[in-house]
DNA sequence: ATTTATTTGCAACTTAGTTGCATTTAGCTA
DNA sequence: TAGCTAAATGCAACTAAGTTGCAAATAAAT
């Protein structure tokens, strides 16, 4: 890790408050140059020899979540996703898109969708996800 | 189960030329009763002393999946969640709310929201699937 | 009624995630 | 800068959700 790359993300951590740890430090890192959401088990794959035990990378990434930094992406995957919350508006996060084909899910650029509207009286949407499964560029 | 009820679910999975056996006339029944997804354990208790072991309701759910009666919700929770197939235009099924307060998922009825404009190049979308969170009438 | 491909059930297994508890460490305080 | 303490980490053991292989049962075609 580059240091400017661990002072911005100190300073990320400490912006919500967070103990600055090597942990968080390279787990945020994963997910800030990922292209598209991860699962634990690659988080964990991506640190390698840097170690870390499983139980670890959960309790970290529930603690990133916790703080806003990083969201569960919406994936239909048996495994959580998580990937770093950013291009979310306040009530949306941008779409994932799955192929059928390839199994490959990557985040969508690009494209907007408007909140659901004419729910039954009393409901509060606090967030909509969107989730797109299809044929990518390269199997359709 | 009524007999008229059977005889309808019988003439279902004729339709789409799978074995007509009681477990699947029991599951499909659940289903099609329920008010929300469900489950492959929520379908087990609804089974109750009926009987069915979990990997016939794995195996049976699958196979109502790849015939198309029977669709996998979209719910972010940790065990995956099924419906009777209906209300589903071509592209989008209805979307699914849950509350983050009391935790319970159900169908939307009535919204519609409309399907992804904008993606790049390339890509064919088959399917897109909304879920919302937020508070229910019950819990706002 | 017989036959055969499907379906079902059991046992054992895998994958994803969780819990309790002991040890280590970030960052505060003196 | 050392000492203190709450927070974070790691290990072992566990649970929940789903899967696989194989033998027995059964739907439905003949």
């Amino acid at each position: 890790m580059k240091s400017k790359t661990k002072k911005s993300i100190d300073s990320l951590l400490g912006s919500v408050k967070l103990r600055r740890t090597d942990q968080r430090r390279v787990i945020l890192d994963i997910l800030l140059n990922a292209k598209g959401p991860r699962t634990a088990d690659e988080i964990m794959a991506a640190m390698s020899r840097k170690s870390a035990n499983k139980v670890t990378v959960y309790r970290t990434l529930e603690s990133l979540v916790e703080a806003g930094l990083v969201h569960r992406a919406f994936v239909h995957k048996r495994a959580e996703h998580f990937e770093f919350a950013n291009r979310c508006t306040n009530l949306q996060c941008h779409p994932h898109f799955t192929c059928v084909n390839c199994g490959v899910t990557n985040c969508v650029v690009g494209a907007s969708i408007p909140i659901a509207k004419g729910l039954e009286k009393g409901f509060v949407i606090h967030r909509q996800q969107v989730h797109l499964e299809g044929l990518c560029p390269r199997c359709a």
